[in-house]
RNA sequence: GCGGCAGUAGCUCAGUUGGUAGAGCAUCAGCUUCCCAAGCUGAGGGUCGCGAGUUCGAGCCUCGUUUGCCGCUCCA
C-alpha cells in the first residue's frame, strides 16, 4: 500500500510535469481542492467527453443531448431535496475532536424513547399474553405516556428548531437531552454550525433586489426540467434518454486525493425515462451496458467491480456504483441509479405544471420512472492517468516512463521527427505533418536525439512516432514506431493514415460496443 | 472543520551551531549526431509558499496564514 502512495505521487508529479493537470491559482499558492487542465490534459478530457457523448447519442437513437445552464431557478433545489439535505447542521465535541451531525444525535434521542416504549410494550405481551391490547396499553400505561410525551414534546421542539434552521436551539436541545459524546462520553459539545454543501450567489446586481441562487451540485435536475420541453420538440416516445455532460459544484467539507473529489467538477450523466413497473429490468440492462463502456477501454477487466447499495437515497429504489482500482483502492467512478419517479414528481408538485407522458400503448399517462447513469469526468480521467502509467524497465537497463493511454484517448496522436536536423528532411517531416494535421492531433519534434525524442512522446502517451530518415527521400517510405511496443515498421507515407485512423478513432472504440 | 507532518528552480532533493542559496534531471541557443533519455560549449530560471516578530543578520528560531499529505469527520 505505502508503495502504491508513492506511485499515486509519482503520477501526481507526471500530470504537472507533463501538463495534464495544475493546482488552481498556483502563483497564489493555490485554492483548495479545485484544479485546472493543462495543454495535455484537456484535450485527454475532451477526447473522454467525446467517447462518452458518442456512446450515449450516435449508438442511441433513442438518446439525445442537452446543455442546461449552472444557474437554475432556487425553487428546483427545494424540489430535489438540495437545500435539506445539503445544508447539515454538524456539532464538534471538544475532547473527542469527532464532528456529528447535530439533527443525526438528536434523532438517535428520539430513537432510544422509542426503543423504551416498545420495550414496555413487549414486557407487557409477556405477562398478558394472548389477551394483550396494544392500543390500550399506550393509552392507559403512565410509563409509555409519559414516555410518548416526551417523545412528542421532543420531536416537536426538534422539528421546529429544523425548520427555523435556528442552530442555537439545536446545540439547548442537545444540552437539554444531556446528550454525550459515545467517544469520549463527555458533553463539552461546541456552536451548532451550518455547512451549505451548494455554494451560493447573487443574482441581480442591486442589493435589495437580487435573489439568491446556486451553483448547481448535480447536471441532473436540469435534465429533469427540460423533461417536458425535449419530449414534446424531439417527439420522443418511451423508452428514451437525456444526455447531458457539464459543471457542477459542491462545498465539500473534506476534498482531496488530487482530483478524485473537487470542489468543481464535471458530470456525464444520462437520465432514461421508462414505464412505471419496467424500471428494475432498465436499470440492470444500463448496469450492464455502463460497464462494457468501460471495458472497451482495455484498461484491465479485473480493475473494475460493482458496488451495490444497501442504503439507498430517499429518491432510489435500486442503486451501484461502478468502482475502479484507483492506487488508493476501489473507488467510485461512476453510479447508476434507478431514480423512481421521484424527481418528475416533485417537481410536478413545486411547479404546478402537469409533467407526465401519454403512452399511446398502453392508452394511459403516467409520470415516467428514471434510470440515471451519472459519471464523474474528472475520476474517469484519473482512472485512465493512473492505469495507463508505468515505469518500465528496459533490457539495457534504463527505465522509461510511458503513458498507455487509449489510442483513441491520447491528447496527441502521432508525432512526425526527422532523423537528423538537415539534408532536407526537416523539410520532408513537415511536408507529412501538413498533410496529417487535418485529421490526428500531429506533433513536429527535430531537438535532441532521436531516443529522447521517443521518450518525450511516451511520457504524454502519443501512439505513434513517425521517423523521416534518409530512404525517406528516395522511396517515400517512414518508419512507424508502436508506443507499447517499441516496434518498427517500415511504411509507405500514403499508408499513414489509415493505419493511424484505424488505431486512434474514438470509433473504433465504438464499434465494440454495438 | 479538528489533530499530526510538510512546503527551497519545471521535477526530485541537498543546504552544518542563524552569516544574504546549490546539485541532478528538465528547458533554451549553437555545434555534433543515420533509430530508443549520447557528447561538447554557452544561457535562462529561486525575494527559500505568504505575512509579521525576535536578531547586527532568518531558508533555518517564534506566531499567524495558505497549500498539500496522513488520520478523524462528511459524502445524493
Amino acid at each position: 500500500m505505502a508503495q502504491q502512495e508513492d506511485v499515486f505521487k509519482k503520477i501526481v508529479s507526471h500530470a504537472k510535469e507533463y501538463g495534464f493537470v495544475f493546482q488552481s491559482s498556483e502563483i497564489y499558492d493555490g485554492l483548495a481542492a479545485v484544479y485546472d487542465y493543462g495543454q495535455n490534459g484537456v484535450e485527454l478530457k475532451n477526447n473522454i467527453k467525446r467517447y462518452w457523448w458518442d456512446a450515449m447519442t450516435l449508438l442511441n437513437e433513442n438518446i439525445v443531448g442537452i446543455d442546461s445552464a449552472i444557474f437554475m431557478h432556487p425553487t428546483i433545489w427545494k424540489a430535489s431535496g438540495h437545500v435539506d439535505a445539503f445544508n447539515d447542521p454538524l456539532i464538534d465535541n471538544r475532547d473527542s475532536k469527532k464532528r456529528y451531525r447535530a439533527d443525526v444525535l438528536i434523532e438517535e434521542e428520539l430513537a432510544k424513547f422509542d426503543t423504551k416504549i416498545e420495550k414496555e410494550i413487549a414486557k407487557a405481551k409477556k405477562r398478558f399474553g394472548e389477551s394483550f391490547d396494544e392500543e390500550q396499553f399506550r393509552a392507559t400505561n403512565g410509563r409509555v405516556i409519559e414516555l410518548t410525551q416526551k417523545r412528542d414534546a421532543l420531536h416537536e421542539r426538534f422539528a421546529t428548531a429544523m425548520n427555523d434552521n435556528n442552530l442555537e436551539e439545536l446545540r439547548q436541545i442537545i444540552i437539554d437531552q444531556e446528550i454525550v459524546d459515545p467517544i469520549s462520553g463527555t458533553r463539552n459539545w461546541t456552536d451548532v454550525r451550518q455547512f451549505n454543501l451548494m455554494f451560493r450567489t447573487e443574482m441581480g446586481s442591486t442589493a435589495d433586489g437580487a435573489m439568491t441562487v446556486y451553483l448547481r451540485p448535480e447536471t441532473a435536475q436540469g435534465i429533469f426540467v427540460n423533461y417536458l420541453n425535449v419530449q414534446k420538440t424531439g417527439r420522443m416516445r418511451i423508452p428514451f434518454g437525456i444526455a447531458q455532460i457539464g459543471k457542477a459544484f459542491r462545498n465539500e467539507i473534506v476534498a482531496r486525493q488530487f482530483i478524485f473529489r473537487m470542489r468543481e467538477f464535471e458530470q456525464m450523466e444520462m437520465q432514461f425515462f421508462v414505464r412505471p413497473g419496467s424500471e428494475l429490468e432498465w436499470f440492470k440492462k444500463w448496469k450492464e451496458t455502463r460497464l462494457r463502456w468501460h471495458k472497451a477501454l482495455g484498461l484491465g477487466d479485473a480493475k473494475y467491480r460493482y458496488h451495490d447499495h444497501d442504503k439507498l437515497a430517499h429518491y432510489a429504489n435500486a442503486a451501484t456504483d461502478i468502482e475502479f482500482e484507483m492506487p488508493f483502492g476501489f473507488k467510485e467512478v461512476e453510479g447508476i441509479h434507478s431514480r423512481t419517479n421521484f424527481d418528475l414528481s416533485q417537481h410536478e408538485k413545486f411547479s404546478g405544471k402537469k409533467i407526465q407522458y401519454f403512452d399511446p400503448e398502453l392508452n394511459e399517462s403516467y409520470t415516467p420512472y428514471v434510470i440515471e447513469t451519472s459519471i464523474g469526468v474528472d475520476r474517469m480521467f484519473l482512472s485512465v492517468l493512473c492505469s495507463s502509467y508505468e515505469e518500465q524497465a528496459l533490457e539495457n537497463g534504463e527505465t522509461r516512463v510511458v503513458l498507455h493511454l487509449p489510442a483513441p484517448l491520447a491528447p496527441t496522436k502521432c508525432a512526425v521527427m526527422p532523423l537528423v536536423r538537415k539534408d532536407g528532411l526537416p523539410e520532408k517531416a513537415r511536408e507529412i505533418v501538413n498533410d496529417l494535421k487535418f485529421d490526428f492531433a500531429t506533433h513536429y519534434d527535430e531537438k535532441d536525439s532521436i531516443g529522447k525524442r521517443y521518450r518525450r512522446q511516451d511520457a504524454v502517451g502519443t501512439p505513434f512516432c513517425i521517423t523521416v530518415d534518409h530512404q525517406t527521400l528516395e522511396d517515400n517510405t517512414v518508419t512507424l514506431r508502436e508506443r507499447d511496443s517499441m516496434e518498427q515498421t517500415r511504411v509507405n507515407i500514403a499508408d499513414l493514415h489509415k493505419l493511424i485512423h484505424d488505431r486512434v478513432s474514438i470509433n473504433s472504440l465504438l464499434r465494440k460496443l454495438s
